[in-house]
Formats: structure tokens, C-alpha cells, sequence
DNA sequence: TGTACATCAGTGAACGCGCGTTCACTGATGTAC
DNA sequence: TGTACATCAGTGAACGCGCGTTCACTGATGTAC
């Protein structure tokens, strides 16, 4: 309950804060390692507290459970794939929409492949626990959206806003699909520059009209 | 081992052999009740061995271990998944090949949301369990994809075969991502006639070039 | 048909493991005077 | 600055639970003569 508030509201003792912090620090490194290694099903708590160089307990000192844990790597996740995102746009403003959608879809591709077990954690993970989804889980979603949204204004002038955001979520969606079974070598085996051309193949249709 | 084999080869004692196979069907079906309603990881050893009548060794009389015949439902969804999808077609010879492509994905979707754990544990258990795909699997998801590559065929007539193969694929991973998105209440909550929208802003986009 | 024996499906108590979480305790850090 | 006391981060052995799988045993089914 405490923990929920990412620091004590004490006043004094900023030594304990500083020790406090730099474990939490720790342990979510630890955990990013884990999940980026074997996935959420790897995460353990002697791993944890072995990686983060504390005892079994202290986890529990900053942490409710193991669950919050990760989702304070995903919240890391979400920031780092919106970082990419966003890179993929800068001095793109010259170029088609539809190059800008296929250099952000593109730039998705390399981010699921490059961080595979830390992206899959991303979607695994909110139907794994129970509860509602945290607002800043949503909150990043539809910052991606935004991206999604600008292009589609110029390839769709006409649509109503309402269409658009089906249109954004149909986008986002198809392009996560491919990448989620292009990715996964069991049951496709899809090498890394076919993916890049279904996308091609799927964005081009779209702009192209 | 012996279990590989579906039946066992003795010549005579076709009781036992009836019984055996009697067992096993009740066996799947408990399965697939538990992971229809709670999904793969609601399937325990005990529950089945209650559902289906029969002590908790029994179960590993038939199967080598609780994988395997969550394997066996997962070869039943498909088998059903394929008979909607075929369904979908019959009678639809005139339509234009975009609607064909739109009624294949809505059957795709109606399946997905009627039987939405079935349907998840079809792409989850892959991840899960180590070795190969077995052949079936990969068999059973290229008669999927039959199905799209025909309608493809008159869109797009100029299209190589491996083009044609890479945007069937494109298809259906795009569809699938649509539904998996879509389906998951916390994430999306678009409803169901939104979905159906979604998909054909997709395929008709595709289709009308 | 009947008897003696062999085979095998089916039983369920027990094993064993993994693992998240707790809690009584300790030692370090801060506070009061 | 120094002493006495209070607070709290951090410890790790132990708890407790869930659950897949095994195995010595039993009773039913089939075979031989």
C-alpha cells in the first residue's frame, strides 16, 4: 500500500530513501534481465534478490508481490517502445504518410525482435493478473496510437474522427499480428526482411488507394 | 511411448480396447471444458480425473503427461476452427473475392469470441512447450491459409506464387492480431460490431485498389 | 463349460519439487537531550 | 560531542500450498487346456 507510492513522504532520513531507491533500482534490473532472458515465467524471487544483491525479504520491503514488480519493467518497456516509435518519425516530416506508417511499423518489427521476451511480457502479462489494467498501461497504448493517427489524417482526410480510430486500431493491430506470429520461429520461420515486406505489403495496400 | 500411437496393436481384447478409448475421449473432454472455461492453466490432473470418472493414475494410462493431451484438444479446436472457416465459403462462389475474404474473417472472429479460450490456448501453448511443432499443427494452420490464397488469386493475378503466399500470410496475421486485440476486454473494449468493421476497413482496403 | 493362471487397466496414497510470502530477529541509522 | 533510546531497512530460515507424476497393489478381463 505504501509501496504503491514510489516515494516515502518522510522528510528527514533521505539516506534511507537514496538505499531505498537504489534497491528498487536494482531489482527491476534484475527483473528486466530475467524476463529479457526466459521470459515472465523465468522471474523468480531468489533469482531477484541473488541478481539485486539483497536477501529473499527485502523484495517485499519494496514491493507488494512479484506481479507489481513486473509490471514496473513493462511500465520501463512501454517507454522504451515509444522512444523507438517516436524516433522513427524524426525528419520523416517530408515523406509520405504512408513511408511514415511503414518507418513506425518497421521500427515496432525491430523493437519485438531486438527485446522479443520484454515486448511479449508487454501483452502476456495484462491477462495473466487480475484486476483492471493500471491507467498508465492505457494511457501508454494510446500515446503509440497518436503516432499512428497523424499519417492516417493525411491519407484519410474525409474519415470522421470515430473512423479514424478504428482505422488507427485496425492499423496497430494487423501490424502486431504480423509481427507477433512472424516472429515466432515454431509456427512460422519468417526471415526478418519478409516481415518487412508483409508490412510493406499490408501499408501500401492501405495508402494506396 | 505407446501412447504415441493412437491405438494400441494387440489383435485381440478389443473391450479393453474399446474402454481405453472411451476413457481418452472423456479425458479430452474434461480438458476442453477446463480450458474453455478457465484456459490452459486451469487444467489440473485432479479436476480431469474427477470430470472425466476415473482415478488421477488412470490419466496417465493414455496420456504420457497432462501436455500432450492438452495437444489433443488443441488438434479438436483446430479441426473445428477449419470446419467454421470452410463453412464460411459454402454458397459464396459469387460473391466478389473481398466479401469472400470478409465472411472467412468474420467466421475467424465469431469462433474466436465463442470459444475464446480454445481459441487463445491454440496459439499459447506453442510458446509454452519445448520441441517442434508437431506436423499436424503446421498442416492444419496451411489449410487456413488454402482457404485466403484463393481469393487472392483473383485480386491480385499478377502476383508470383510467393507473393502471393507472403500476402496470405499478411492477411492472416493481420486479422488474427485484429481479434486478439479486439477480444481482450482489457485493453480494447471495442465491441463485437466494431470488430466486424475493423476488418472490413482491412479488406476492403486490400481488395479495392 | 470349468478351472488355473497370466495379463493389464485402473487405483489413490504418497512423493517430491518449486516457489511466493512471512516473520521473529538483528544491526544500522536517525533522534532527543 | 556523547549517550540512550527508537525506528526501520534488511535477513533468511521456515511455512504452506499447489500440483504433476509415480508405484505397489487390486481386481477385472482374457487365455490355455
Amino acid at each position: 500500500m505504501e509501496n504503491a507510492t514510489p516515494h516515502k513522504p518522510a522528510a528527514a532520513g533521505s539516506a534511507r530513501e537514496a538505499r531505498r531507491a537504489r534497491l528498487r533500482g536494482h531489482l527491476i534490473e534484475a527483473a528486466e534481465e530475467l524476463i529479457r532472458e526466459g521470459g515472465i515465467e523465468a522471474v523468480k524471487a531468489r533469482d531477484l534478490a541473488r541478481m539485486a544483491g539483497c536477501s529473499l525479504g527485502a523484495i517485499y520491503t519494496v514491493f507488494d508481490d512479484l506481479d507489481q514488480q513486473a509490471m514496473a519493467v513493462n511500465g520501463r518497456t512501454f517507454r522504451k517502445l515509444g522512444a523507438v516509435v517516436a524516433a522513427s518519425q524524426t525528419g520523416a516530416d517530408s515523406l509520405a504518410p504512408t513511408e511514415r506508417l511503414v518507418r513506425m511499423a518497421c521500427a515496432y518489427l525491430g523493437f519485438a525482435t531486438e527485446h522479443n521476451n520484454l515486448w511479449r511480457t508487454l501483452f502476456d502479462f495484462e491477462m495473466s493478473t487480475e484486476g483492471p489494467v493500471p491507467k498508465w498501461y492505457l494511457e501508454e497504448l494510446s500515446r503509440l496510437f497518436d503516432h499512428i493517427r497523424e499519417p492516417l489524417r493525411e491519407i484519410f482526410p474525409e474519415m470522421s474522427e470515430e473512423e479514424r480510430d478504428l482505422m488507427t486500431r485496425t492499423l496497430f493491430s494487423s501490424v502486431h499480428g504480423i509481427v507477433l506470429l512472424g516472429l515466432d520461429r515454431r509456427i512460422s520461420a519468417v526471415p526478418r526482411e519478409k516481415l518487412e515486406t508483409m508490412i510493406r505489403m499490408l501499408l501500401c495496400q492501405i495508402g494506396n488507394r
